[in-house]
DNA sequence: CTACCGATTGACT
DNA sequence: GTCAATCGGTAGA
């Protein structure tokens, strides 16, 4: 139940893998321990004619994980922060999957002692917060999530969530492409980091 | 080399 | 809701 997906998971469509990592338990396991959660939140960034990925201008030293096999960790920095990927498709086809938010669900004593606070709900809600929470940084950049070590995705007994489960909505923080809906996540859950702005929608929804 | 700017978060009105 | 800290990546002089 905790073996490490296969590099064939990975090897898709990043729109499929991306939905499909719902549901998923993300591992983590360092000296202190080990951590783990199910993800409840993920972002894709598509190889063609996407303006808000990474790799939209190329390759850098940056994005070159993006640019290998799939089934590999890109973790990049931003203000100051990790964020983590699962790279999806084909070498050179340079496309990949935020991870967004994961409840956390065992080592969540050492979640807080990393976080530097404990409310379970604001431990791993947010692609940075859940890089902290789980001693992600960019020592991880290219780490083979196939490998079942220090860090990969495994299967939870509680499977994909059901389709009427998940949502999609725009993407957070991006100002290109921003009309596009290609962040999914667990309706239901309390562990999803942004809500879309709140709809015209009738009342009893 | 300098200048600009985020796939963010936490503090604050 | 708004706002700025903060620093690596990237582009350009």
């Amino acid at each position: 139940m905790n073996d490490a997906l296969p590099r064939e998971f990975y090897d898709r469509d990043v729109v499929v893998v991306a939905r499909e990592l719902l549901g998923k338990q993300l591992v983590r396991a360092a000296r202190e321990g080990i951590a783990l959660g199910r993800i409840v939140e993920v972002e894709a960034y598509v190889a063609q004619g996407d303006p808000a990925s990474h790799a939209y201008r190329g390759r850098t030293r940056r994005n070159a994980a993006m640019f290998g096999p799939p089934g590999r960790a890109y973790v990049y920095a931003i203000h100051s922060r990790y964020c983590l990927n699962a790279v999806t498709e084909p070498p050179d086809v340079p496309s990949a999957v935020l991870i967004r938010a994961i409840e956390p669900l065992a080592g969540v004593e050492l979640m807080a002692r990393r976080r530097g606070m404990s409310r379970p709900r604001d431990l791993a809600r947010g692609p940075a917060r859940l890089c902290e929470a789980l001693a992600i940084d960019r020592g991880l950049d290219g780490w083979d999530l196939t490998r079942g070590e220090r860090l990969w995705i495994a299967e939870d007994a509680e499977g994909t969530p059901a389709a009427g489960r998940i949502a999609s909505a725009t993407r957070v923080g991006v100002s290109s492409a921003a009309d596009r809906l290609l962040r999914f996540y667990v309706a239901d859950s309390a562990f999803v980091s942004k809500r879309p702005r709140v709809s015209a929608a009738p009342p009893g929804q």
